[in-house]
DNA sequence: CTGAAAGCGCTTACAG
DNA sequence: CTGAAAGCGCTTACAG
């Protein structure tokens, strides 16, 4: 292009960039010709020669979850004013998938990630990818010992909004379904469920926690062992809003209402949680608020401002709906 | 590297990827030099000089819609296999954005992209993406004019199926909710349910067309206009599932047992469909079908190979589940 | 089996 | 305001 116009190729390259630098006439000539031969910029040329590449990375669990598209969402709405380009890659917890995912970023000079780390993530990972200058922002999962921002609620906080308002409504046996001592998030709201309980002094049966569903399908699946229970709980706090929803349906199958006969609640305040019938009644978790935070948070890593006390949690709400209601004795 | 350990940079290039033309203990020396020194593969660098970047594009119009999930998930076990790394983006149905992903991708040197076209994509960007090197399928809709291999169902066949299906039941008064003109997906459903009804000999009334909706909050939003139609229709054949989901939901809030009082048909067959209460009588589409081969179609133009005779149709089936019965008047 | 050299398409000092 | 030159990190003929 240089060649066909007679211009040195420093020229174009800054009349293409509208450096000030290149006089008016000579900008606009350069531009036209451009369009005229369809010239396509090569960023891979360019990224080898700043080191910047413009592509950040975005890797989580399954992006099929509504609760990751949520937050998906909202870091795109977010990138998109900013120009970046985002890779994204699901790593269904598994460890070698979100290693290959990060070595892609590195070897493409990516600026930066956001991760929802699989389980399992040692800090050692995070601090690899640091080192070779790819910063990480964590969303909805924290990793023990890693020294980077993470965007999440408050998980205990939120699970004991649910807990305590089906106590509230004289509920005594309730039992909490799905999730897994594996994530941050498992942990933390059946350690806040033990602990509404706890305090309102009511038992805690073991027996009471039917751990591992974290789908509809599992949820929907986990309503015969609720079923099974020794002592008919009345009520069940379920882990998330995708495992509550799958559950409400299993009790319809087995000829319950929910809400009704037995009350439920479910975890995250999903979209389409307000038009589930009946609505559920939940916790919302800021999945947008996180994307967005996170977003911005990386966008001013890289340009070297100050992130830190970004480590607060986000407040969960309680959203009241029919799932809920007086405890009824099967 | 190669002065480190004093060999040329062209030994420990051939070294690193394994070729028969470096002696065993020289790869050897080179390979554990690498690990040591933590060295990082510059796939820019790299694809600047080979032109080929192990990058392919995918482009659908909106990721948290689990129909283009599904396909997505398809098109993500194929490309896994043959490791290539994938540019995801959602275009919303917004040309501007969608030929933004595609600038993107030249500008990367990205290897080909699989697209489900925004509505009012001409086929002169699906032609111009192809003459600068970036080969092109699409995905559940087509585009006129635009000669590239397309993989999708045969909607029309397959809307027939539902809408005879309740014609055999007893249905005359059919309603279709949902989908728009302006996409091939809506108009051929809308045709397919047309032609099915005018062979029964039962007469079509445009006002028992709602068009428009294509999520679960509209569908769940249509109720009120289905329920105010004039003729009241027994039966309502829904473009798609999230549309009958949400219409059921709206069903059930007014009053109506889906399938008992009113016979609700979706398409698509998504995963959730089944575990739906009631479960929805569905189409199933082969999302995971359309995305299979479309990655092994783009796959096989880049090694080369031929790829006509991709254009055939996945042929639907009708799955019956519960909400469907005999017509039952109001 | 290994090395020296060229070149992919940019950007950035530097000189004029 | 513009040009000549170097260099980012690879790969690929080519020579030995």
């Amino acid at each position: 292009m240089a060649e066909a116009l007679g211009v040195s190729t420093a020229t174009v390259s800054l009349a293409l960039r509208d450096s000030p630098l290149v006089a008016d006439a000579t900008r606009e000539r350069i531009k036209e010709h451009a369009r005229e031969i369809g010239y396509i910029y090569n960023r891979r040329a360019a990224s080898l020669r700043t080191s910047r590449s413009g592509i950040l990375g975005v890797v989580v669990r399954d992006i099929i979850n509504p609760f990751y598209a949520e937050i998906l969402g909202a870091i795109e709405d977010e990138l998109d004013r900013s120009r970046q380009t985002f890779l994204l890659s699901n790593h269904y917890d598994q460890l070698e998938k979100q290693r290959n995912f990060i070595d892609t970023l590195l070897q493409l000079g990516a600026d930066g990630v956001i991760m929802s780390p699989a389980i399992g993530t040692p800090a050692s990972d995070i601090r690899m990818a640091e080192e070779n200058g790819l910063p990480v922002v964590l969303v909805a999962r924290s990793v023990e010992g890693a020294d980077v921002p993470v965007f999440r609620g408050d998980d205990a906080y939120g699970i004991g909004l649910a807990t305590t308002h089906l106590i509230s409504l004289g509920h005594k046996r309730i039992a909490m379904i799905g999730g897994t001592d594996e994530t941050s998030t498992g942990r933390d709201r059946y350690q806040g469920y033990v602990r509404a309980m706890e305090e309102a002094g009511l038992a805690v049966k073991p027996e009471w926690r039917i751990p591992g569903p974290r789908s509809k399908q599992a949820g929907f699946e986990a309503t015969e062992a609720f079923l099974a229970l020794q002592d008919k709980p009345t009520a069940a706090v379920c882990w998330s809003d995708l495992v509550a929803i799958g559950f409400m349906n299993g009790l319809a199958r087995a000829g319950f209402k929910p809400g009704a006969d037995i009350s439920v609640t479910g975890y995250d305040d999903l979209e389409e949680s307000a038009i589930a019938t009946p609505a559920l009644t939940t916790v919302w978790n800021g999945q947008r608020d996180v994307g967005h935070r996170a977003a911005r948070a990386l966008l001013d890593r890289l340009t070297g401002k100050d992130v830190t006390g970004s480590q607060e949690l986000i407040r969960p709400e309680l959203h009241i709906r029919q799932t809920t209601g007086a405890p009824v004795e099967r």
